[in-house]
This record gives C-alpha cells, sequence and structure tokens, in this order.
DNA sequence: AGCACGCCGACT
DNA sequence: GTCGGCGTGCTC
C-alpha cells in the first residue's frame, strides 16, 4: 500500500500542512502535484487537494487513513518542478506553502467561453499582424560586434548543454533587445522554450509588434488586462507546445513549458520584479532556481544593473557580457549637470536654467523633440506654512497631501481629498501654500515660456483610463507635439528617434527617498532618463537640474560610468552592511492600532533574543520602528530590520519567529516578513 | 473553511 | 430536564 502527503486546497493558516492519504490501487502511480478530490473534515466533504509526497509508511500516530477519491480532470497538473519550485518560495519567503502553489501553478479553472464579448484585447492589430507572418521572420537583424559576441556566448554554451545566468550588461540604446531575439532564434530552433520577463510598462505596441513580426504565432503576450480564460488558453497552449515564447511580467515566469531553454529578464534593475504579496519573491531569484530545474539559460539584461547582479557578475557567479556602445554607431548623450543653488544666487528663481531654456528653444527651431523628466509625481503640490511648518496629511495613510490645480489636496495612496487651506489650520497663518513644482506646473510655464510649443503630460493623472499612455506615447512618437512632460513613467525603454534632449528636473529628489537604495534608484533613473537622448541619428544632450550636484550617483550618471558608481556604492553597502554585501530581513508588523503593534512587536523581539541565546548566535537587530508610511489605509505599521551576513540564518530566524507566532497564537496584528527589500515601507 | 464538541442561559 | 447560542479546536 502506498499512502500520499497531500495539501488541501483551502486557505486557513491551520490547514497549511499535509494530510496522509491511501492511494487506492486503481489510482496506480501518482506523481507529486497531481489534484485530487478527497474525502475532508467530519463531513467527509469533497476537497480538492494537491499530491505533495510519497510515501511507503503510514504516518505516527493512531488515526485512520481515508481513501483519495480520484484524480480531478480538466485541470492543469502541475508539474514536480512547480511543486519543488514553490516548496523552495515558501521556505525562502516565509508565509504558507499555499500561497506558494497559487503563484505558481497555472490558472486552472476553464472559464465559460461564452463570454467572448468581454474580451479586451490591448494590441488588436496584432491578433492581424500574426496573420501575415504566421512563421515570423527568417532572418534577423545584422548585429554589431559586440551584439555577436553576446549572442555567440550565450548560444555556444547552449550548444554544449552548459546552463549558466548571464548578465547582459549594455548602455542605453545598445540593442539588447536584438541580442535577445536572436538567442531566442537559436533556443527555439533547437526545440526549446523561452520565457521573456519584462516589467509590466514595457509591455508597449512597439515591443509586441517587434516580437510578434519576429516570431509569428509561436510567441504569446500575457499582461494584467487578459481574462482569466485568455490566460487559461495561454497556459493550455504552452503547455501542448502550441507557442515556445511567452513574454510578459512577472508571473510569466510561471508558464508551464515542459522544454524550457532559456529565462530572459529584461530590465533586471527593476523593482516590479519583486512581489508585493506573500510570498514577496524576487522573479529574478525564482527564475534561476526555475532554470536550474529545468536545465536551462538565465539571460538577465539592464543598462544599469541591480548591485545584486552586478555583484555576481564580478565574482564570477554569473558570466558578464558587455554592449558598451550604441546600436547603429550612435553617440551616447552628452550630459550637463546644472547647480540650481547656482542660478539662484545668479537671480533665477525659475525652475528652469538658463541652460535648459536655450536649449528647448534651439530644438523648437530646429523642429526637434525635447522630453522634460520631473523626478517624481507628488513632490509636484507639496504644500506647507511657511509660518509654524505644519503640512497637511493624510488622516488615512500618514502620507501628505499633495495639491492639485482644482484647489484641491489629494491623497496619492487612497485617494482621499479636502479643499485646500486658505489659512493654516495649525497657527492660523495665511503663509500656507503650494511649494515646489509638479507636471502640471511645468506645462502650464513651458506654454507661457514658448507659446508655440506643442505640449504633452504624461503622469498618474493623464493616463488614468485605459490606453492613455499608448495614446500620449503614440502622439509623441508621431511628432505631434514637441515637448513631452513626464513623470517616471517616461523614463523607461521608449525609443523615440527624434528627441535631441532631455531635461530632468529634481535630479537628486530620489536622494531622499530615506532608505538604503536611494543612491542605487537615482543613478537608474537618470541614466535611464539620460538614455532616451539621440538614441537615432540626432545627437542627444541631457540637461540634469540638481542641488546635490557633488553627489556621485549624480555625476556619475551624467558621464555614464556605471562600474565606478557601483565600486563606491558597494562599499557603503559593506560599511552599513546592506544587501547584497549583507542580507537583510524585514519583519513587517500590521494591525488596526499602534498598541496592538507595539505589542506584537514586543513580543517578537523576545522571540529574537530567546532564539539568540539558544543558538548562542547574534543577528543585527534595528527596531521595532515605524514604517516610513506609518499608516495605510486606516492600519498602522510596523518593522523591525534584521541583518546578517547569512541568508539562511536569517530564514531560520524566520521559521522560529513564524513558529512562535503559530504556538503563541499571536493574532493581534498580522506579521509578515520580506527578504532584502526592494521598496520601503 | 466547515463541522463537532462543549459548556452556559431560557424554554416546552 | 432539554434546546440552542457560538467559542474552541481539529481535520489524515
Amino acid at each position: 500500500m502506498k499512502y500520499a502527503d497531500i495539501i488541501v486546497d483551502i486557505s486557513a493558516p491551520n490547514l497549511d500542512k499535509s494530510f496522509t492519504y491511501e492511494i487506492p490501487d486503481e489510482l496506480g502511480e501518482l506523481s507529486i502535484g497531481t489534484p485530487v478530490m478527497i474525502p475532508f473534515g467530519a463531513g467527509n466533504k469533497q476537497k480538492k487537494g494537491y499530491v505533495c509526497g510519497i510515501r511507503s509508511t503510514r504516518p505516527e500516530g493512531n488515526f485512520k487513513l481515508k481513501k483519495i477519491e480520484g484524480i480531478v480532470k480538466n485541470s492543469l497538473t502541475i508539474e514536480d518542478e512547480f511543486m519543488a519550485l514553490a516548496y523552495k518560495m515558501k521556505t525562502n519567503y516565509g508565509g504558507m506553502l499555499k500561497d506558494s502553489l497559487r503563484t505558481v501553478i497555472p490558472v486552472k479553472q476553464k472559464v465559460d467561453l461564452k463570454k467572448g464579448a468581454a474580451r479586451k484585447d490591448a494590441f488588436p492589430e496584432i491578433t492581424e499582424l500574426i496573420k501575415n507572418y504566421p512563421d515570423g521572420l527568417k532572418n534577423g537583424t545584422e548585429l554589431n560586434e559586440e551584439q555577436k559576441l553576446a549572442k555567440d556566448t550565450v548560444c555556444a554554451d547552449i550548444d554544449e548543454g552548459i546552463h549558466k545566468t548571464y548578465l547582459l550588461h549594455g548602455v542605453t540604446g545598445s540593442g539588447k533587445t536584438e541580442v535577445y531575439i536572436e538567442i531566442i532564434r537559436h533556443v527555439i530552433e533547437k526545440g526549446m522554450q523561452v520565457i521573456v520577463l519584462i516589467p509590466e510598462i514595457s509591455l508597449t505596441y512597439q515591443t509586441v509588434k517587434r516580437f510578434a513580426l519576429c516570431f509569428g504565432n509561436k510567441v504569446a503576450f500575457s499582461h494584467s488586462k487578459l481574462s482569466k480564460g485568455e490566460r487559461y488558453e495561454q497556459s493550455e497552449k504552452a503547455r501542448n507546445g502550441e507557442i515556445s515564447i511567452m513574454i510578459g511580467p512577472r508571473s510569466a515566469l510561471f508558464t508551464p513549458f515542459g522544454r524550457l531553454g532559456l529565462i530572459i529578464i529584461d530590465e533586471e534593475h527593476e523593482a516590479s520584479y519583486k512581489s508585493e504579496n506573500t510570498p514577496k519573491y524576487h522573479a529574478r531569484e525564482v527564475a534561476i532556481w526555475r532554470a536550474e530545474m529545468a536545465g536551462a539559460s538565465v539571460l538577465l539584461g539592464s543598462a544599469t544593473p541591480s548591485l545584486e547582479s552586478y555583484s555576481k557578475a564580478c565574482n564570477g557567479e554569473y558570466t558578464l557580457l558587455r554592449l558598451s556602445k550604441r546600436a547603429m554607431n550612435a553617440e551616447m548623450p552628452k550630459s550637463h549637470i546644472i547647480d540650481m543653488r547656482a542660478e539662484l544666487k545668479s537671480g533665477n528663481r525659475s525652475i528652469f536654467s538658463k541652460l535648459l531654456l536655450e536649449k528647448i528653444k534651439d530644438r523648437l527651431g530646429k523642429k526637434e523633440q525635447t522630453m522634460l523628466f520631473l523626478n517624481r509625481r507628488g513632490y509636484a503640490g507639496f504644500v506647507s506654512c511657511r509660518s509654524c511648518g505644519y503640512v497637511p496629511k493624510c488622516p488615512h495613510c500618514d502620507i501628505s497631501l499633495t495639491l492639485h490645480a482644482n484647489k484641491r489636496l489629494y491623497c496619492h495612496y487612497c485617494g482621499y481629498s479636502i479643499d485646500d487651506y486658505k489659512k493654516c489650520p495649525s497657527c492660523g497663518s495665511g503663509f500656507i501654500g503650494g511649494f515646489g513644482t509638479g507636471t502640471e506646473k511645468i506645462e502650464k510655464m513651458i506654454g507661457e515660456t514658448f507659446p508655440e510649443a506643442r505640449v504633452l503630460r504624461m503622469d498618474a493623472d493623464t493616463t488614468s483610463k485605459k490606453g492613455d499612455f499608448e495614446k500620449i506615447l503614440s502622439a509623441f512618437s508621431k511628432k505631434k507635439a514637441d515637448i513631452l512632460i513626464g513623470t517616471q513613467m517616461i523614463v523607461k525603454g521608449h525609443d523615440f528617434p527624434d528627441v535631441s534632449l532631455v531635461g530632468i528636473l529634481a535630479a537628486d529628489l530620489s536622494l531622499f527617498a530615506g532608505d538604503y537604495r536611494a543612491a542605487e534608484r537615482t543613478y537608474q533613473l537618470l541614466s535611464q532618463a539620460s538614455g532616451r537622448a539621440g538614441r537615432s541619428r540626432l545627437p542627444g544632450e541631457v540637461v540634469i537640474q540638481t542641488y546635490n550636484p557633488e553627489h556621485y550617483c549624480v555625476e556619475y550618471a551624467a558621464e555614464n560610468r556605471y562600474a565606478d558608481f557601483y565600486d563606491q556604492e558597494i562599499a557603503a553597502r559593506r560599511m552599513m552592511g546592506y544587501p547584497p554585501a549583507g542580507n537583510m530581513m524585514v519583519i513587517y508588523i500590521q494591525s488596526e492600532s499602534p498598541l496592538k503593534n507595539s505589542n506584537v512587536a514586543e513580543k517578537l523581539v523576545y522571540c529574537i533574543k530567546h532564539y539568540e541565546i539558544s543558538r548562542n548566535y547574534k543577528y543585527r537587530v534595528l527596531g521595532p520602528s515605524e514604517a516610513a508610511v506609518k499608516k495605510l489605509k486606516d492600519l498602522y505599521r510596523s518593522v523591525i530590520y534584521v541583518k546578517d551576513s547569512d541568508y539562511e540564518k536569517l530564514v531560520s530566524l524566520k521559521d522560529a519567529i513564524e513558529y512562535f507566532i503559530n504556538s503563541q497564537k499571536i493574532s493581534e496584528a498580522s506579521v509578515q516578513f520580506d527578504f532584502n527589500p526592494v521598496k520601503g515601507y
């Protein structure tokens, strides 16, 4: 008689373990991950569960074992690989095995097909494009020397059955996508399959078109607007080999390919590769695990690699491939750093430096395009009282409210709004008001200075409706505007050949984000924004306006000296024991009251101390303290940071805390873990 | 999640 | 005496 350990597919904290059932002979061999129906609980209710282990001995204890009812049909079988992957995610990131299973298992229920009307295709022209080129184009683009070397290195290893992780460090505009496409071509010709991860925001018409033209109906795109039915369809196609390439955000990593050969992660430094939900996994890390299990290679690409990846490339764990020149013989843009303090001293009170205004005027005359990038929306309508210093905040989120053009103050987290103050509610002074600059204000000022200029603005306010984003980008690329003003979202990957000037306003603002990745993020933003200029025939120029011109990340970003930036930044991380020089676990506590938070935090600190003593080991513990955003949607948030050089030691501490929480039945506040966070709380 | 067991109040 | 409230705990 054989027995199966089964996880019941119900979400409840105390069901996060396996139950053993007898396998009736007629079911034959069951593989790990098989969905089965089982009688469960006192009422023997029929429940669905997953086989997570096979054993030939009864478990200890004298309970009577029930029998598995049968195998669930019409349901995707999760392969052993996914089961193992989910298990690894659970052990590494905390939370319940079921949470990990849910993220890993592709959508399994069928959705009624009559809902075809509800289908909303984000790229209607593509479904036709593929019809015209069902097999894709046979021959690719000409690669330059560096691109060819990168391609050949990866392909040669794959031909020899060697599976590694590569970091493709290519400057902005160096043609990383061409390299991806040629490698993909090679891999699918060998009968293997490819997953391409991209930040959700990068799935633009341009990207889709490019891949669809090359690979026709062999490629599928996954994005957040797909219905459940469409997602299921795609999963099925991937499973039975109808498609060979899946392109999509983080979740596309779990495409059920059986002969996976390569996982590409474009813009690997992007924070969106880290999941915000439990398990808080990093797609880069999980991709490498999956690739190891499947015998596949991983290709990471970025112009501004994460410190994590670059340090691994430096110590030989990853193979570094470089593209140091722009494709099509384009030059890197020339950068000017403007010290705004000096501008002010010389009497320029405007938000634009003299140089930037001159250059904009010049571009307008030459009919070339300009992009103005404002670092961070929200800085925009920052309101304060100049008499007493009072700052209006959201009563639900503890976030500074921002002033919009309609004279109302808004919370950008929850949408709360109130009328703008005429008098300070704290001291009664009339000197309360907007401070600083937003995209709206920049638009207005550009309109006043250059009335003839056609201006487009792209920020969270102008892109609230579906398709707005695409509309603005396509209008700009069709040269229906001279100037595009925007926040973070305009810097990512877009290719506008006629942009020859990029202005970066408040370059240093993201330096004040208050977390250890601030400099890294600022470097990335500055070099990605600069990278929009001069990508084609026109030479590009960048004007960087800052109050911190001497900061190393501003200087190095302007001069495109990534390696120098890396050296200085990694030294700082080493000094403080921050990732990737060390490891950090965040224990994140959330409840309706600060008291409950501190009660739980106190217990957890006690638990940590106890664990330290029992193991005769010392962690570096910071906190408990309020989170950077101490209240969000009426929930109070506290954090405890634990640093250690050894990741495994942090995982074992997490296990001990989870055990403590369960055995002490701590439920006053919810507790979550995040390893090596990429965003602040 | 569900369902049983169980230990107290108000009812035929 | 017994019906039923849902608090606590278990489900192979």
